[in-house]
DNA sequence: AATACCTACAACCGCCTTTCG
DNA sequence: TCGAAAGGCGGTTGTAGGTAT
């Protein structure tokens, strides 16, 4: 049994926008009194308005220690920090950023903070690199299978969403250390910068974990190193524009795949995508009668099925033609991020193949899916 | 110029916790 | 110790201003 709202017994308090007279006689009154009792103060202070608003107008906007304007990067900074380890405790958010008040900070979050990182490909909830990018493809096949008719499937649609996945899972880290190198400039780096930003954020205790992390992303940075990340064409605090997994447009001559020859062709062939990333038209499908794969760099999970001697049980088409190959995410894919002690539970590729074998044999139970292109 | 739609932010609502007689 | 009042908090709504059609 909650308490009643308390003004409920006063239907004829103002509600609404506050005027500036109205404020002036808060303020005035808060100078000369203090607030004291909030719920006596609206009658003392001659306010048609209940206590509670008048204590989170003064809270919320008129306190004279308020900071108003825009959030700095530091700021900025610290509130994703924070966030990621307390959650929407906004009020011991704002706890740690002086002259901000809980309501701002929160408005902020919601309005500027949430959409930036989910343009970097992070969720703002977990603070982990976004997966529902790969979340439609299970219900794709499934409804290719139960309605009987394969849909038309942009092939090239669906490598663009599986690599903008890794492309942000990059994105997520090189954030961290881009913004605080650039925010720490001249002060003993990024890295250093971050450090006593989280410091000064009160987060001492999470000092050595968030350490180990930073170390995998200076493994990053190595891995990196020598990589020209402008050729992508895509600015890392960006949205990737993504064409949708079905082109209704196309003919289904043009691009009406089997969950087995998608998987087929995602796994063993490569695309040539080089063209994929920097541009937001939907790239033509691929017939199925002209079938040459142009090879990228084979993806790490595919060489170790091979490995395991399931499959083609040998060096795949991908292996054979990648040293000839020319792909934009050539580089990319020759990271090897899944060989890094990243501490997500599943890499991309993992998540991606399991979902599109899973469809595959429940569909085609007795098939096996060796490449033979 | 009119209208619809979007965005940002102030303010409100209802529940929970703390305080106090 | 108990219950009501007061304060605090997070989620939601309302509205003003800007932008697109």
């Amino acid at each position: 049994m909650g308490r009643s709202p308390c003004c409920e017994q006063d239907a004829d308090v103002k509600k609404g926008p506050w005027t500036p007279e109205e404020d002036k006689l808060l303020v005035d009154y808060i100078h000369k009194h203090g607030h004291g009792s909030w719920r006596r103060l609206p009658k003392l202070a001659g306010l048609n308005r209940c206590g509670k608003s008048c204590r989170l107008r003064w809270t919320n906007y008129l306190r004279p220690d308020i900071k108003r304007g825009d959030f700095t990067k530091a700021e900025e900074e610290i509130i994703i920090n924070l966030h990621a380890t307390l959650g929407n405790k906004w009020s011991s958010i704002a706890g740690k950023l002086k002259g901000r008040t809980d309501n701002e900070i929160k408005n902020y979050w919601n309005t500027h903070l949430r959409k930036k990182l989910m343009n970097q490909g992070i969720d703002p909830v977990t603070h982990r690199p976004r997966t529902d990018l790969l979340a439609g493809i299970p219900n794709l096949l499934a409804a290719a299978g139960a309605g009987g008719q394969l849909p038309l499937i942009d092939i090239n649609a669906i490598k663009l969403h599986a690599d903008a996945a890794k492309f942000q899972i990059l994105q997520g880290l090189i954030r961290v250390l881009t913004t605080a190198a650039g925010a720490g400039a001249g002060a003993g780096g990024g890295i250093d910068h971050l450090m006593t930003t989280m410091l000064a954020s009160g987060l001492l205790g999470q000092q050595q974990q968030q350490q180990q992390q930073l170390q995998l992303q200076q493994q990053l940075l190595q891995q990196l190193d020598g990589v020209d990340l402008s050729r992508f064409g895509q600015q890392f605090d960006g949205s990737c524009n993504l064409p949708p997994l079905y082109d209704s447009s196309s003919s289904p001559a043009m691009s009406s795949l089997s969950p087995d020859s998608l998987l087929e062709r995602y796994a063993g062939a490569g695309f040539q995508a080089s063209d994929v990333m920097g541009s937001p038209e939907i790239v033509p499908p691929i017939s199925m009668t002209t079938t040459t794969p142009v090879a990228a760099a084979p993806m790490p999970a595919m060489v170790a099925a091979d490995q395991d001697g399931g499959g083609s049980g040998g060096v795949s088409p991908c292996e054979q033609t990648a040293a000839a190959s020319s792909s934009t995410f050539e580089e990319l894919q020759n990271l090897n991020l899944d060989e890094l002690d990243i501490n997500y539970e599943r890499c991309w590729t993992e998540m991606l193949l399991e979902q599109l074998s899973n469809n595959a044999s429940d569909m085609y139970p007795t098939k096996n899916n060796t490449t033979d292109m």
